[in-house]
DNA sequence: AGGTGTAATGTGATAATATATCAATGCTTG
DNA sequence: CAAGCATTGATATATTATCACATTACACCT
């Protein structure tokens, strides 16, 4: 499935996402300013390279491969950037919770509350090819449980229901 | 991860499956069976080359790719097969709960109880490679019911826990 | 059995996703 | 500033997946 490559539409709104408790939802600037944070807390740097990625991926509405995020980047430089060193950064950035990969769609997503740490559960739609970010910690603890319970040591679980959203019916 | 590209090792064992209700778990010649049964009564033709497939999938003792399985059936067979084919078959499997795919791994499984429905709950060893297929219908409409809850219409649950078996610690 | 239409498979190409290797450049720290 | 490590670039290649169209096999009808 083509998921977002079908153009570089900022997306200055607040993505679509869904909590059972609280903490920052940031968009834009914000979002940016507080990937940087997560990373240089985390001692990595945020060189212009990471942050023309990362701004490229918060600029899709919709999970996108390091094939998209490669060409926006590629469009907005004005030159040929390569894909391995998209990879090599959507990597650094999922391992330090900034992004998360949706693995059913071989795609990644800005990450809207880095700092936060949860077992995500993506709500993919078939149809339009966005996903909502859904946490419930409860959930994912019971899942955790069943690993365990049948001799599994959980590391990273990964939960994607795929289907229609409330706009595609 | 290279995951069944090792080797042709049928395994006439049953696999480690792990239910919370009864139903019949082939394997072997008994499982060959039942996946012609079941295609046959959906209406699909059960061809040699369909039978070449699921024998070798059902070889494989973790989940294999389809480039795996090309080349097990073109060792058996003694002639290159075309990777499409198997992609193919493999989707019509996958369509009729024959065989499941594990996404987190781009790779595929002979289901162990094909005609019996359920979502599929995976346990996937990052070690080893080995998938244990869970049922756990109690969760899987835990995880639907979250899914309609945030307006969403959850059609085909990928819940795939990524870790540690109990072999590899 | 033979003919006809559909299903299945083969052929060949190509797209999409992902990783490896090593060179070149840039940051950081002493 | 220089040395050393981190980052990125260039290039190649591996792996996964799909497409278009030709050919073969099967099922059904007569």
């Amino acid at each position: 499935m083509r998921l977002a490559g079908d153009g570089f539409t900022p997306d200055t709104g607040a993505m679509a996402t869904h909590h059972d408790h609280d903490h920052d939802v940031r968009s834009g600037a914000a979002l940016v300013a507080a990937a940087e944070q997560a990373l240089v807390s985390s001692g990595e740097q945020w060189t212009s390279m990471r942050a023309a990625v990362f701004m490229a991926l918060s600029g899709f509405d919709r999970p996108a491969s390091a094939y998209d995020v490669t060409e926006a980047v590629s469009r907005v430089q004005g030159r040929r950037v390569a894909a391995n060193s998209v990879y090599r950064i959507l990597d650094l950035f999922v391992a330090n919770n900034v992004a998360t990969r949706v693995e059913s769609a071989n795609a990644y997503l800005a990450n809207a509350h880095p700092g936060c740490l949860h077992d995500c559960i993506f709500l993919v739609c078939d149809a339009c090819g966005r996903a909502t970010h859904v946490d419930d910690d409860q959930l994912s603890a019971r899942i955790r449980e069943t690993a365990s319970a049948n001799g599994f040591r959980p590391e990273k679980p990964v939960v994607e229901v795929r289907g229609r959203c409330a706009d595609c019916g």
